[in-house]
DNA sequence: TCATACGTATTGATAATACCTATGGGTTCG
DNA sequence: CGAACCCATAGGTATTATCAATACGTATGA
């Protein structure tokens, strides 16, 4: 096998690549001009091609440059994520972690959880950041996120998941609404009710109208969150459905709204963790999810 | 950022796990036994993790190891590929490359196309392989093959192609076959006539299918290879759809078949190059293609 | 219980190399 | 034409990688 580049020349090649100088990619990776000189020369006599083209005015990559550019930073963040999988492995949750949380979840879920997680694991540093699914999980592609907690399913390439456990809806509306009559409750009694939903973005919404498969949403009004979606049922501008999670938090105490549960086979979204697929720390957010699932199936002291 | 390890210790940390003692692997990547014990003690000591059990009778991975022993294969063979990348781009189809070609093409277009081939990139080795399309595809995934020449479209996950050029499907039977005496000749004309085509696995089958949509193939009988096929169909076997490749390359001179082209929009098949997805020879498989395609547009001396 | 075989760890010397400073020889620009 | 900038080279030094020799630990069998 013909001989293999280090990775400091890689990392060498990329700094000089994205400073257009040897100098200033030098003083970049705290070496001096020389010695990055002659390790770029090495790297090109390694792999038998001329990558730079040296000019008056700094330093451009030729096209087989480029081709490694591209190959060389691969290498780089995978070797890094070995190392990030090496120490997680060693000590799992341990150091900053960030973990994302959609906001149907997040307001409910985390001041529940938050202490026992932190005794549980007591060296993790949570950074939170709660947003909307596809936007956590292009922070998960991206590598500005380690994991993340939303409602499943969602179809996303890239990521993978894991079930923690499943949040049930309940159906929640004005006292004076006729369905709050009704002995029994099956989501497909709500075939003829316009729902009052969050808008669109929310996967709740979606996941709210696939429950009823045969419902559908207002078009003329949606709520922005689910504190401003049970005002709006209260000033009845219509029925919705609420994860059982929010309800149980208390969203709707004192409201005066009534809300009622459906008969068996509850309809419901799965809450579960993601993250991206070879994300070094994949192993850290399965052990994430199945604590949390812990913490909401032991008794609850509330 | 925590210091990266190295590729050597990479290297090392492999063939300790393949070898599951510190003295073989050490053999096997031809440094003593002291030399790769300090490089996998300080691997450990950069990850900040145990990775290795020593014992008497050799070493086992920890989880930990495992964990890193995986991901560092992966960056070898990144590493790997960045090599031949480079080199690929320095100099272009030069040097050992493997090439898989279909049954259906490969005995009608290498005679015709390998001296041009050759002449066009004299310092290539071309290594052949003739095979069904999944096999190839399933070679291209495990880097066994380079690339390979095959019929489109083929779905396959990994695999990315270039289309070269187009194949037309001509009509074949025998001279007393009815349709022979038609005017014109459209796919569809073919609905009532159950065509005589290869064995399952062969893409041409498929393919032919799809190109009289509402044919059918006879079921009692296919054949092991476009020769064969032929002469099933000189002895009334059936007709049959023929690659104009084929025909052009000499397939039923003196068989007393009748071939006729189908009218305009002609059916046919895709003739294109395919690579795994991210193989460092992927634009070498773009530029054979493309060296292909102007082989065969040149006024062939035939 | 002891010798043996088969492991890995340690040590001290040496060769390889990574890196720095100093300098030279090119461009480009005012 | 000199100043400023940039990359290449040379020579010296500190670091590191590697080796041979050896110590040490643990099974195994007489």
């Amino acid at each position: 096998m013909s001989q293999l580049p280090t990775l400091r020349q890689l990392q060498f090649i990329i700094a000089l690549a994205e400073h257009g100088s040897f100098s200033r990619a030098a003083e970049a990776v705290f070496v001096t001009q020389p010695t990055l000189s002659a390790a770029i020369k090495e790297l090109e006599t390694i792999l038998g091609t001329v990558l730079v083209e040296r000019g008056a005015r700094g330093a451009v990559l030729t096209p087989a440059g480029d081709a490694v550019l591209e190959r060389a930073r691969r290498v780089m963040t995978e070797a890094e994520d070995l190392v990030i999988a090496a120490q997680a492995a060693g000590e799992p949750l341990a150091g900053p972690f960030k973990l994302g949380v959609i906001p149907t979840i997040a307001p409910f879920l985390l001041p529940q959880i938050l202490p026992a997680l932190r005794a549980r694991f007591p060296d993790i540093e949570l950074f939170l950041r709660e947003d909307l699914t596809d936007r956590l999980f292009d922070a998960l592609r991206e590598r500005r996120l380690d994991a993340a907690l939303v409602a499943l399913p969602y179809d996303a390439p890239m990521i993978e998941t894991h079930a923690v456990w499943s949040d049930e809806f309940l159906f929640a509306a004005p006292p004076d609404h006729p369905l709050t009559r009704r002995a029994t409750l099956s989501p497909s009694d709500l075939a003829d009710e316009p729902l009052l939903l969050l808008e669109d973005g929310h996967c709740l919404r979606d996941h709210a109208l696939t429950a009823c498969s045969t419902g559908s949403a207002r078009s003329d009004f949606a709520a922005t969150s689910l504190h401003t979606l049970v005002h709006m049922v209260k000033s009845g501008l219509g029925a919705t459905l609420l994860p059982r999670m929010a309800v149980d938090a208390g969203l709707v105490d004192r409201m005066g709204l009534e809300v009622r549960a459906f008969d068996p086979p509850v309809a419901g979204r799965e809450i579960g963790v993601a993250w991206r697929k070879g994300s070094a720390r994949a192993e850290e957010a399965i052990q994430l999810g199945d604590a949390i699932r812990d913490i909401l199936d032991a008794p609850a002291a509330d």
